[in-house]
DNA sequence: TGACTCATGTCAGTATTCTGACATAGCCTG
DNA sequence: CAGGCTATGTCAGAATACTGACATGAGTCA
């Protein structure tokens, strides 16, 4: 590698993208040992936290689309860690739940996310860690706004 | 949707994952005019900065494999947005350029990204903004050493 | 009631990225 | 010099996500 940081690292948008790269990159190595991908793991984790989500609910809450999300919920629901009933009780919208299996699964997932998100803050101070919540937010809420 | 924020709004993976999204969604929204993706600008910037980069340093440098840069760099010297020596003048590897035109191109793009950034960084003080880039170096570095 | 709009679930095809594998070049150590 | 180790460029196949399209159900409004 050359030199880095001519003008690379002066740039917040690069710097995101690179921590979101770091972020996935550790993810996928503690989820791998346990069969599980990012997005596998994102929509248990949705699910556990908000049962009876819908497929578009749970898309949107893993940053997919509603179809890459419905592949996903298909192999889910064959490999037994969520249920969807068969007909929609209102509307076409199918709430998707957690079954015992899918709720095991996420335990352990759960406990080696955590693993990752406490290295990630464990450089920061108290006042940092909180200032990285209202940054965030910030940066989150100035970009949905008309372009 | 039911309700917002039960536990995925305080973690602060969900939250870089969410950022990294929008901004994500913001960069393919002016880039698209410009018939051009996110990956490829972020080459055309990584050449413009630093010529006569490595296929295998660009990959690096976009977050991608060595082997789908290898696909997009193909793409973009069929089109002329870049050279590449028909031999390697040591080693293995490829010094790749920007072309004139993938100069000209690149111009454009860059006016369109900054204003994204701006508009990323529009609502934070001048502290936050200085406290971002030390918050998000510090959750690299952290995510990157020894898991 | 009927027309319009919007959101949903799903199917099909396309595109993009990744994983696996191979040959080769440079580095370094014994 | 020989061997091991690492990195590179590249090809091929698999996995994953996306775009486009369709029919259906809910809500709105005249």
């Amino acid at each position: 590698m050359s030199q880095d940081g001519v003008d690379l690292k002066t740039s917040l948008g690069y710097l995101l993208k690179e921590a979101s790269s770091a972020l996935r990159v550790a993810m996928e190595e503690v989820l791998r040992p346990l069969g599980m991908t990012v997005t596998h793991y994102s929509c248990l984790e949705l699910l556990a936290q908000r049962p009876g989500l819908s497929n578009s609910e749970l898309a949107r809450g893993a940053f997919v689309t509603r179809q890459s999300m419905n592949v996903l919920l298909q192999a889910l629901e064959r490999d037994g860690y969520v249920t969807r009933p068969a007909a929609a009780p209102v509307g076409k919208v199918l709430p998707t739940r957690l079954t015992p299996r899918g709720r095991r699964s996420l335990e352990k997932a759960t406990v080696a996310v955590r693993s990752v998100e406490v290295r990630m803050l464990s450089g920061l101070t108290g006042p940092d860690q909180d200032g990285a919540f209202r940054i965030l937010q910030s940066m989150i809420h100035s970009l949905r706004e008309g372009g």
